[in-house]
DNA sequence: CAGCAGATTGACT
DNA sequence: GTCAATCTGCTGC
């Protein structure tokens, strides 16, 4: 299995269910701050722009927020939940195409300290799509960042996820979206097979 | 231009 | 279990 960052045509695929699944056990790495963190990339959510409902991009609709959706594959989008919370996405497909992978959940690698002090917190936690941004970094103004820069990057480290270790279901907290709430692009996986 | 709801989280009743 | 925190973008006056 090839290592390093991931190439361009990793993320340029125009199936982006193909791409979110394929990031699972992927290694998400920063290196913000002066300081390197890196997790293992648990859980994703596939948005399929325009014809998903859930996504931002739904129906074509560009804004400040989303416009890099539509930008070139491999870029990073961080946009600000509940005024509060900072997701991460991977851009995908072509340019023009607003897909986009939602990074839910990462399991810790690197600078665990480093994650401890940005959260906070006595215990470390990266089980969510708005505490894995904190840990690595990952603020708003980072979105529209090149993966295949060195701030942020995703890199593959020989990491193996088994198929049948990988868990399809809907996606969260998008029930607002109707019938495509029910559509399976959520993957993850239990990290305890990590060791 | 005011009001509201949302890919959420963590602290408190 | 409930609720506030606080930004972006859409809707309606």
């Amino acid at each position: 299995m090839p290592r390093g960052k991931l190439p361009r045509s990793f993320y340029a695929r125009p199936d982006v269910v193909a791409v979110a699944r394929d990031l699972l056990g992927k290694v998400l790495v920063t290196r913000i701050g002066g300081a390197t963190t890196a997790a293992v990339i648990t859980e994703t959510e596939a948005y399929m722009g325009a014809v998903d409902k859930a996504s931002h991009a739904y129906g074509g609709k560009v804004t400040p927020r989303n416009k890099v959706m539509y930008g070139e594959a491999g870029h990073a989008y961080v946009y600000l939940c509940y005024g509060i919370h900072h997701l991460f996405n991977v851009v995908t497909n072509a340019h023009g195409v607003a897909h986009a992978v939602l990074v839910r959940a990462v399991h810790p690698l690197e600078g665990l300290d480093v994650m401890l002090k940005r959260r906070n917190m006595k215990k470390l936690t990266t089980g969510g799509p708005g505490t894995l941004t904190q840990a690595l970094g990952i603020l708003t103004a980072h979105t529209g960042t090149d993966l295949l820069g060195d701030l942020i990057t995703i890199e593959d480290r020989g990491i193996a996820v088994p198929r049948k270790a990988i868990i399809t279901g809907p996606r969260i907290g998008v029930d607002y979206a109707g019938e495509d709430a029910l559509l399976p692009y959520r993957f993850h996986f239990d990290p305890s097979i990590l060791k």
